[in-house]
Formats: C-alpha cells, sequence, structure tokens
RNA sequence: GACCUGGUAGCUCAGUUGGUAGAGCACCUCCCUUUUAAGGAGGUGGUCCUGGGUUCGAGCCCCAGCCAGGUCACCA
C-alpha cells in the first residue's frame, strides 16, 4: 500500500518521538479524575482544580510560545490551553517545541493534567502542566471545521466512506455518536418496561433446521460434524412459542434476523426485530400495550412524545387510531371488499389503477390495494387491524367474523412499525393454515414455506391463548432518531467489500489470472488453471507471482485447493 | 434487477469548446503567550475509480466494468 505524504510525515514523527524515549503506545494504565462533560456542565465547581482529562487532539491553533487544542473523550469536547514554560521541564522546552508542536497531530491520543480555567474569551479550559503521548495517530483524519454560527464546514459527508470507515465517522460527526446512544437508550428502555412486568428476556437458535415464522429468502450454511443444512433464521416467532408452550408466561427476545433479499434504504440483510409472546392475552392488550410503550420508548429517548419524523409532525401519545383494513380500502378507495371473492376484487384493483395477475390471491389482492392506496395515510400512529386470513398463517381467527384474523399492523409515518396477533393455537388449524401456505406458494418460488412439523407438536401438546407482536427495531430507531435510511442507525450497514486495484506491475498473464480471479473471488485452482488457458510452466510461474504480490493465495482445504482474492 | 446521478489532493469541492491539473481546509518551513472556522508569509502534495476506444491531444467524448447514493421493482 502507497502511503500518502500525510502518512509519511506521521510516520516519521512517530520513529522521532521513539528516538526522544518517548513510547508512543504506552501500555500503563492512564488514570483519569474526570470527564469533560463533567467539566464543562459544571464550571464553577471545577473552577481553579486539578483535573486529569484523556482524550483524542481535535484540532490546534499554535500561537508562538502557546496554543490552544481541541480535545474530545467520549463525553464531550474541550479547548485545552499549552504553555511553553509550564509543561516543559528542559531548557530546549523538548516537550512543547519539539513533541507538541512538531510530533503531535491532529487525531492523536493525549492525556493531560492541568488546570481548570476560562480564557478571556470566556472558554471553558484547561491549563495544561503535564502532556502524554497515549496514542499516535498514523492516517489523517477529514477536518470538520464548525464556525461561529454552527455552521459546519467541509463536513465528513460521503456515505460511502462513512459507512466503511465508520469509526471514522463516529470521531469526526458528533451528531452520528448521538444517533447510536439514542438507540441503546430505545432498547434499555424497552427493556425496563419488560423487565418491570416480569417479562424474561430469551435467547432462541439463530442457526435453524428450518426457517420459520416468516415468508424470506433465507441465508444458507452448512454444519460440517452433523453434515446437515442450517439456516440463518429469518424470524424467531415459532420458538419464542415454544417456550409459552413450555410453560412460561411471556418471553421476548431482540433478535438479529436475516433475509436474503434486495438492499434498499429500509432493507439490510440483517436487521433487528424485537419479538415479544404473552400468554392469556389477546390482541386488544397487545394494542394497549403498545401504545403504553412506545409513549414511554418516545419520553425516555427524546423527553417528548410530539417528534419530528421527515416532513411530518408524529405525535406517539396514546391513544393510538384502531382502523379494520376494510374500512381503511373502503375510506381510501371508495370500494367495500368485504366479502369480495378473488375475480370481485381483481376488479376493483383494475379499477383503481394496480396491475395485478393470475396467481394473486384474495390476501395479495387485498394487500395490494392497502399497500397502494392506503398506507402512506396513516401518518400518525395507527392501529390497523383485522387482515383477511389468508394473509396470516399464523394468526387466529376473528372471533366475529372467520374470514377475518385478529392481527393489527401498526403504522407510523406511512410505514409499517409492529405487527401483532391474537397467536393461533389449534394445532390443526394450524397444519391446515401451513399447506394452504404451501399450496400458494408451490408456483415454484423459492420462498415456500417449510412446514415446521415440531413446531405443530409442540401446539399439539397445548398452547395457553397468547398474543406476540414484532416491532422493527431498526425503524423505531429510525423514526425516533428521524433517520431516512437504515444505513443511519446500523453502525456497520452492509456493503459490497472494496476491491483493491494492483499495486504493482502484472505481466500480460497475471493480469489475465488477476482478472479472472476478481470476477470469481475464490475459485477451485485446478478450474482457474483452465480457464487462463496457460501452460503448467506458465500457469506455475504465473500464479506465483501473484501471491509473491500478494494478490491472490492458494488454500488448502478438506474441499480442495482453493485460490481466492487478498 | 432496471433507470438516474456521482467517483478529481488526506477532507469538501471547482475544472470553460477536448489543449500544461485548480481552490479552501489539512500538511511542511518561518513569525506569533488567552486564541477559537485564530492570523500573517512562503511551499509540498494527483494511478483525475478501472480497462478499452475515438483523437495530433481525453478529467472532459464513446464502450465495458467496479463502487456508492437516489428512484422504481422485489420483499406477507
Amino acid at each position: 500500500m502507497q502511503l500518502s505524504p500525510l502518512e509519511i510525515v506521521r510516520r516519521e514523527s512517530l520513529q522521532k518521538l521513539r528516538d526522544l524515549g518517548i513510547n508512543p503506545y504506552p501500555a500503563e494504565e492512564f488514570k483519569t479524575t474526570t470527564t469533560i462533560k463533567e467539566i464543562t456542565s459544571n464550571f464553577d465547581a471545577f473552577e481553579g482544580k486539578e483535573v486529569v482529562l484523556a482524550g483524542r487532539m481535535m484540532s490546534r491553533r499554535i500561537m508562538g510560545k502557546a496554543s490552544f487544542a481541541e480535545l474530545k473523550d467520549a463525553s464531550g469536547r474541550m479547548q485545552i490551553y499549552l504553555n511553553r514554560d509550564e509543561i516543559s521541564s528542559d531548557d530546549e522546552a523538548t516537550m512543547y517545541n519539539t513533541v507538541f508542536k512538531k510530533l503531535l497531530d491532529m487525531g492523536d491520543i493525549i492525556g493531560i493534567k492541568g488546570e481548570v480555567f476560562k480564557t478571556k474569551v470566556g472558554e471553558v479550559s484547561v491549563n495544561v502542566k503535564e502532556l502524554t503521548v497515549l496514542s499516535k495517530s498514523l492516517k489523517p483524519l477529514p477536518v470538520v471545521k464548525t464556525d461561529a454560527d454552527g455552521k459546519v464546514h467541509d463536513a465528513f459527508s460521503d456515505a460511502e466512506q462513512r459507512y466503511r470507515q465508520r469509526y471514522v465517522d463516529l470521531i469526526v460527526n458528533d451528531h452520528v455518536k448521538e444517533t447510536f446512544i439514542k438507540r441503546t437508550k430505545i432498547t434499555t428502555s424497552m427493556r425496563n418496561f419488560f423487565n418491570e412486568r416480569g417479562y424474561l428476556e430469551v435467547e432462541t437458535p439463530i442457526l435453524q433446521p428450518i426457517p420459520g415464522g416468516a415468508a424470506a429468502r433465507p441465508f444458507k450454511t452448512h454444519h460440517n460434524a452433523l453434515d446437515i443444512p442450517l439456516y440463518l433464521r429469518i424470524a424467531n416467532e415459532l420458538y419464542l412459542k415454544r417456550l409459552i408452550v413450555g410453560g412460561f408466561d411471556a418471553v421476548y427476545e431482540f433478535a438479529k434476523d436475516f433475509r436474503n433479499e434486495g438492499m434498499d434504504r429500509t432493507h439490510n440483510p440483517e436487521f433487528t426485530v424485537m419479538e415479544l409472546y404473552v400468554a392469556y392475552k389477546d390482541y386488544n392488550w397487545m394494542m394497549n400495550m403498545t401504545e403504553e410503550l412506545l409513549e414511554k420508548i418516545a419520553i425516555d429517548s427524546n423527553g417528548t412524545t410530539e417528534l419530528t419524523i421527515g416532513e411530518n409532525q408524529v405525535s406517539f401519545k396514546a391513544p393510538y387510531a384502531r382502523v379494520p383494513i376494510l374500512e381503511a380500502i373502503k375510506i381510501h378507495t371508495g370500494f367495500d371488499v368485504a366479502g369480495m371473492d378473488e375475480v370481485e376484487l381483481r376488479e376493483v384493483c383494475t379499477k383503481v389503477g394496480i396491475e395485478v395477475d393470475e396467481t394473486m390471491g384474495v390476501g395479495k389482492l387485498i394487500d395490494e390495494l392497502f399497500g397502494e392506496k392506503c398506507e402512506h395515510h396513516y401518518i400518525q400512529p395507527t392501529f390497523i387491524t383485522d387482515y383477511p386470513k389468508e394473509m396470516s398463517p399464523l394468526t387466529k381467527e376473528h372471533r366475529t367474523n372467520p374470514a377475518l384474523t385478529e392481527r393489527f399492523e401498526l403504522m407510523v409515518n406511512g410505514k409499517e412499525l409492529a405487527n401483532a396477533y391474537s397467536e393461533l393455537n389449534d394445532p390443526i388449524d394450524q397444519k391446515e393454515r401451513f399447506e394452504d401456505q404451501l399450496k400458494l406458494s408451490e408456483k415454484g418460488d423459492d420462498e415456500a414455506m417449510f412446514i415446521d412439523q415440531d413446531f405443530i407438536r409442540a401446539l399439539e401438546y397445548g398452547m395457553p391463548p397468547t398474543s406476540g407482536i414484532g416491532i422493527g427495531i431498526d425503524r423505531l430507531v429510525m423514526f425516533m432518531t428521524n433517520n431516512a435510511s437504515i444505513q443511519e442507525v446500523l453502525f456497520f450497514p452492509q456493503m459490497k467489500p472494496e476491491k483493491k486495484a494492483p499495486a504493482v506491475e502484472l505481466n500480460d498473464d497475471e493480469k489475465a489470472v488477476f482478472e479472472l480471479l476478481k470476477k470469481a473471488e475464490k475459485i477451485e485452482l485446478p478450474e482457474l488453471k483452465t480457464q487462463s488457458g496457460l501452460s503448467n510452466k506458465k500457469w506455475d510461474k504465473t500464479i506465483k507471482g501473484l501471491t509473491k504480490h500478494n494478490l491472490a493465495k492458494v488454500n488448502n482445504t478438506d474441499e480442495g485447493l482453493f485460490v481466492e482474492l487478498i
């Protein structure tokens, strides 16, 4: 890897520090006495007192024999003042003239000991008496400056770099850190809410032999010792219900789920869902609980129930409107589709301008009508209830209308935030619904729902009437932090790997093989050799050239010889 | 998967009709003891995403690809 001039300078500084007998990466504990936020929010108590702080130097203003710098620790930022004669002991003032002015850089991690004071212009600062190098930074940080009006200049804003190098994003963009702190506040608030009620937080398998509880394309992997395929879970619903069968009254889990589908600004291949199941409750109870929960989360994370989400003002103050889905369709399309069959529904869809095809059943058609014509109207939190049976294979039939189910989705800002049911606990009905699903999806797609026989067996032992809910945590955090993109609320959103360009001159054979390898990423050695069309001797020379340049690697595994990019 | 937009210095961005590669900040040298987007003087720094093509000549035009963002499609 070619070093930039800035990086070379820093490496030279690193060596010069060592030459002066200063370890740029010391091992010993550095004991701090307080944090920056403590000082800045409580100046009167700290004025004139000695403090020890550690953090990253974010900027420097050198003015001859005195300097100001900005120190950032986990709690915040503050100014420090360094005076040549106060931090240096020798005649040459090495600590100031050489170490601080020449060898330290923006981004270095330092420790300081000094006295809290206020400058002439009134900025709370620490007058440094002792400076300690704690870690030398070899790569320059982006320089982000904020002017007197609070306007940010040269913001580090390239989305690709921010996501790939989130550590840099967190260092220079303070608001990014705030988003993630708020994320933790939200999940903590939720945990507290459940724990106070005696609900049990549990963990269930992520590696599942049957990926159940939803319809989605799973990630597939293989267990060597058992020699069986395993899937990363697409939901944990069926496992939590097994625990209700087992006699727990209420269980919940913050679950990372995985779906092998498209990515966009609201979908990441791995995402977090909180699922909760409570025995002896129904979906009406669950709506009440959800209102209470969200009101509390809004207050715990934002201090208010009144939030701005994009262009909209949204109030999380309970209670929320409850609208049956067929009623919603009647309101927004003018058609009463209750009791309609497939043919009639298709007609309605065509009339309101929705494209339909023959594979769409009653459930899918109603879903389309709602999704296209209604969903976006529900900005304020609204429970959409009583979905048709075809759309809800895990939901109990509605107590007054056998065509419907006791299900609700919570819509906020025109998007689905939660999905909940009175859970289906009739094992025979459940088996039939699974079989119906299978028939529906037998038209040959890769999302065919597997029938989980063990789950049916569990239900046969008897599951109490139960209500369950799944809340999309990433989406909830997006709402509560007013972020339009899921990538902004995930520390490390999924990205395509960065491909390295060859850093050295390759000959034509090497280039050709490298191109093949770039396409394949990883390939069996004999296969690559065949593709290259090279003679034995040329092949040997070429692959050795590539491995020597650290571009490719040959791996000898149980499954054979593989070549992969480094 | 389709379409649109973008990729130029460490960061943020300009770059005219196709004619020697630019600015601010950062960095380096010097001056400066309460500054704060510190200031003043001088300077360094580039595979212009990659690979082809057109051309006397390509950052710019054409083709293919890579990566990202957006819109749509897909996603109970």
